[in-house]
RNA sequence: GGGCGCUUAGCUCAGCUGGUUCAGAGCGUCUGCCUUACAAGCAGAGGGUCGGCGGUUCGAAUCCGUCAGCGCCCACCA
């Protein structure tokens, strides 16, 4: 429990009321009312909405989420990130636009709506086209933007008279217009090929939407008997010969195949072995049986085959295995297409007709053990491809499919990351780039969906098809190309599948401006390339990659300048965030609790680039916590009483001093977003606020209780709050821009937002004052270190001695910073001294010692025995140094100044150890 | 099976082209404090032979080799 006075929450401060009242204020920052105020504040003033005019543009276009979807920790990391970029772009005066909008993730919501269907006793297949589309459209219409209301609570700045959806009439046209151009282009082509197939979506996939589990599975030893024919065939030599293993039952002769896949063999239509492998040379040229279907097939003989594994028997099943595909091909054997798609088995099998794959498998193994034609079963561990959507295992299956040819795209997407116009951060992830363009295939893009841009080709009845924008164009085509001008359009029928989602997204930077359809409009010319692009590294093939080629082939530019990969969210155990283990939070909870402010800043804390998340609550309690550090130091600030007095020493010096320190670290900061370290820039900026503007400044200059500050400095103290809450606000939009607008009156439509900043870099002078400052902070510290140790109260007044000759260099000659130390330290002394007094307690800055008298509560035992442990650690510390400069080669290869340094250290070594030795002596005599 | 990356304080991480920003930061921990902005706070303190071993060098957390552990990506061994 809390029993601070002060413990009720906060109302918000009134809009513009000019200063005062600060006092009354409640010492803990209430982020709810504050939020939402601002943020329709920002709306009303259309703060977030760019036009193109003479600024910089800054670009960044959002990873469309799914249009169904609701934010989770990925998006809150992703969004944060971009809203920090977008954010600190505009207040360098860049004219920034971040592009809205959400994908319709054909494949995902089409299985939604299926879904809900079914829940209503509706089957799809009992739908036609049209009327499905309908109940998708009136379920993307019901959740879709949800997840955008989510990002306004977050802040995200995003310019929401520009939100676009992949399936809205511009976005379709350019989807369209592509499709038709590429296959004008030759780069498009239908045609009979190897799919991944789910079996559950009933649509091919492309390669990268399928992912590899590992599973513990079973490898089937069959037997497969030669035929009647090849039985007399086996020879005396065959059996003499070197290496062969010949097996042998009351059946006859028989090979051994070993499969994980039994369930296919009604699709076999060879056995294949490696011509050089010793133990099956005895089946060169035979024939042999398939069991359980009793179809005799050749055994053929190809170089693919791992002599290695299994029995180095491989079965044939051209429709239902790449590899087999590949054989069938080049054999010219006959594919038998076993499976219905839905992964139940097709007449063609002729056996087990209509039970699912799964089953057919277990089946089958013990009808063969019943029937003596398994040999044995092992253990397996095997890597399935399954569905990245569904989950179901992918089957590999033969279809006519619309592709996209790479060979070109890659050749033109791979140099610009290689050479570094486009820029990853990591770096890491170029490799990963070249390596996939390298080795790619081409892109299955048609889907065998409702949900999505359907196929702009047409059949036309005498056999072939056309490609075109539009049924009108088809038609045109369609008469043209069959030469009969009588055809309607109720001849021509149109494919009946869509695309692939990823051909809409590749061509997202663009056709949000409208690019493809309108190439070189106003929009394009200013706002594209974008700048930054912020994703995770998992659909850098999916999307990324895709975009660069896209850019080129479309704008002959880069789609972006700078790639942003960010991390998994992972929770603090290290593992994948998921609904089935419960381990993700939800953001809008957070958010409830500890403000959005909190979330971003907790977000931010644990993020760096490219590396995993370990994301914790406690984080955002931290930022949280930070929010009511920033609040309270404006409830501090806004309380004083003003007089018009002169300025004193100590706080010109103290003013002198945090305007060098917001330069410096201003310029630090600045340097971290240019190197897109983001967690570090916030933790700069974090510390500048919490450690040097609360901790050490505003003591430096606080008034004494009911005291009214001078003028100059309050001034001074409010224009670095301005600065500190500028600096600050990418991260934490909202609390900067609550205290913003009521450190000066502000009018109207005024904004932080609006605000640009730019701060110098530190000048000789002023580097040398941070230096100076630094030193009396460390005195300062020895001060209190001494209190600490002895118990002393910080209201007690103490004296400091300054010792010896050393003194005379020391920082503590100049009146100002001696009235800082005064302060920060409560000291009602500071006085120069030859030998520390006995009962005083030393500590060393730099080699001048320093010393508090203490009276009787030194502890002399205690000091003597502390002295002389630093004595020998100094000690051990010199004789290194030592034998360093007794080492001729050292002494001579070193650079001067690395040698000169050695002997400065060692002399100061030795200066600290006389005034230590000094030190026990005094300390013994008393 | 290939490729990439990581291993630094209890936790999460920073340490660029070898040398006083070299052993750091935040959080956590410990000790004092309800000091008139903030206990969601203040002051102070402790804590690591930089994964192991070897090498290069006057000098290695940093460069090279090797081993171990972890992670990611790619790949058609059924």
């Amino acid at each position: 429990m809390n029993n601070s006075k002060n413990s009720e929450v906060s109302t918000p401060l009134p809009a513009r009321e000019g200063q005062g009242g600060g006092s009354s204020l409640a010492s803990k920052y209430s982020p709810a009312e504050v939020e939402g105020k601002w943020y329709q504040y920002w709306l009303d003033n259309k703060l977030f909405s760019s036009k193109p005019d003479g600024r910089e543009p800054y670009t960044v276009v959002i990873p469309p989420p799914n249009v169904t979807g609701v934010l989770h920790m990925g998006h809150v990391l992703n969004e944060t990130i971009q809203d920090i970029l977008v954010r600190h772009a505009r207040m360098e005066g860049k004219n920034a636009c971040w592009v809205p909008g959400t994908d319709h993730a054909s494949i995902a919501t089409e299985a939604k709506v299926v879904n809900r269907l079914a829940e209503q006793g509706i089957k799809k297949t009992d739908l036609t086209r049209e009327e499905f589309l309908k109940h998708a459209w009136a379920w993307t219409e019901e959740h879709g933007g949800i997840i955008l209301k989510q990002l306004r609570k977050l802040g995200c700045s995003c310019d929401w008279d520009r939100t676009s959806f992949t399936m809205d009439d511009v976005r379709s046209e350019s989807v369209i217009k592509v499709f038709v151009d590429l296959y004008r282009k030759g780069l498009i082509y239908r045609g009979v090929r190897m799919v991944n197939w789910d079996p559950k979506a009933l649509t091919a996939l492309s390669d990268e939407e399928v992912i590899y589990k590992d599973e513990h599975t079973k490898l089937y030893y069959m037997k497969y008997y030669l035929e009647a024919e090849s039985q007399t065939d086996v020879t005396e030599a065959d059996k003499a010969a070197e290496g062969n293993v010949i097996h042998h039952d009351d059946g006859g002769y028989y090979a051994v195949v070993a499969t994980t896949r039994p369930e296919t063999i009604m699709g076999d239509v060879a056995v294949c072995i490696n011509p050089n492998d010793p133990k099956n040379q005895w089946l060169k040229g035979k024939k042999v049986v398939v069991p359980m279907v009793n179809r005799v097939v050749p055994i053929i003989e190809d170089e693919y085959v791992d002599i290695e594994f299994g029995t180095g028997c491989l079965k044939v099943t051209p429709a239902h295995d790449v590899n087999d595909y590949m054989l069938g091909q080049k054999y010219n054997l006959e594919a038998i297409d076993i499976f219905n798609p839905d992964g139940t088995l097709a007449p063609a099998a002729g056996l087990y007709v209509g039970m699912d794959r799964a089953d057919c498998r277990r089946q089958i193994a013990i009808d063969m053990q019943k029937a003596g034609l398994m040999e044995r079963i092992e253990d397996y561990d095997n890597k399935i491809g399954c569905s990245e959507r569904t989950g179901v295992p992918i089957e590999p299956r033969l279809s006519m499919q619309w592709f996209l040819k790479m060979e070109h795209l890659a050749q033109i997407a791979l140099s610009p990351v290689m050479n570094d116009d486009i820029q990853f951060y990591p770096t890491k992830y170029k490799n990963t780039y070249r390596h996939w363009l390298e080795n790619i295939k081409d892109w299955c893009i048609s889907r065998q969906l409702w949900w999505g841009h359907r196929i702009p080709a047409w059949y036309l009845p005498t056999g072939g098809f056309v490609v075109a924008e539009t049924l009108e164009k088809a038609l045109e085509m369609a008469r043209e190309k069959t030469g009969n001008a009588q055809l309607t359009a109720a001849d021509l029928k149109q494919d009946e599948d869509a695309l692939d989602t990823w051909f809409s997204s590749w061509l997202w930077p663009i056709s949000l401006f409208d690019g493809i359809r309108n190439p070189g409009n106003e929009e394009m010319q200013y706002y594209y390339p974008t700048s930054d692009l912020v994703t995770g590294p998992d659909i850098i093939f999916f999307w990324v990659a895709r975009m660069i080629m896209a850019g080129y082939e479309y704008e002959g530019k880069m789609p972006f300048r700078n790639v942003y990969f960010t991390g998994i969210v992972r929770d603090k155990l290290g593992r994948k965030m998921s609904k089935s283990l419960g381990n993700s939070p939800d953001p809008l909870d957070l958010i409830a609790r500890f403000g959005a402010d909190g979330v971003r800043m907790g977000m931010m804390l644990c993020a760096p680039a490219g590396n995993d998340i370990l994301f914790d609550e406690s984080l955002c309690e931290q930022g949280r916590n930070f929010c009511n550090k920033i609040w309270n130091a404006f409830r501090l600030v806004k309380g004083w009483q003003v007089a018009d007095s002169e300025q004193p020493q100590g706080n010109r010096l103290a003013v002198e001093w945090f305007d060098a320190m917001l330069k410096q670290t201003g310029t630090e900061v600045d340097d971290l977003f240019r190197k897109y370290r983001l967690s570090e820039a916030l933790m700069a900026a974090f510390k500048l606020f919490t450690d040097e503007y609360s901790g050490w400044y505003l003591e430096m200059v606080k008034p004494a209780y009911q005291q009214p500050i001078d003028r100059a400095t309050y001034k001074s103290t409010l224009r670095f709050f301005d600065v500190l809450l500028k600096m600050l606000h990418p991260f934490m939009p909202f609390i900067t821009e609550e205290l913003w607008q009521h450190i000066y009156d502000r009018h109207e439509g005024e904004s932080i937002m609006r605000e640009t900043l730019k701060l110098a870099s530190t000048t000789d002078d002023e580097k040398a004052l941070l230096t100076r400052i630094a030193e009396a902070k460390q005195i300062i510290g020895g001060v209190r270190g001494v209190r600490a140790a002895k118990n002393i109260a910080p209201k007690e007044a103490m004296e400091l001695e300054v010792v010896g000759d050393e003194g005379e260099q020391s920082i503590t000659h100049d009146s100002a910073t001696c009235d800082i130390i005064r302060k920060m330290a409560n000291l009602k002394e500071i006085r120069y001294v030859a030998k520390k007094g006995d009962g005083s307690q030393a500590f060393l800055v730099g080699t001048t010692e320093f010393a508090v008298p203490l009276g009787n509560l030194i502890d002399a035992e205690a000091e003597v025995r502390k002295a002389e442990a630093e004595i020998e650690r100094l000690q051990g510390f010199m004789t290194g140094i030592q034998k360093k400069l007794q080492n001729e080669r050292f002494v001579q290869n070193a650079p001067a100044q690395v040698v000169e340094l050695e002997r400065k250290k060692l002399s100061d070594a030795e200066s600290k150890i006389a005034s230590l030795k000094e030190t026990v002596a005094a300390l013994k005599k008393s």
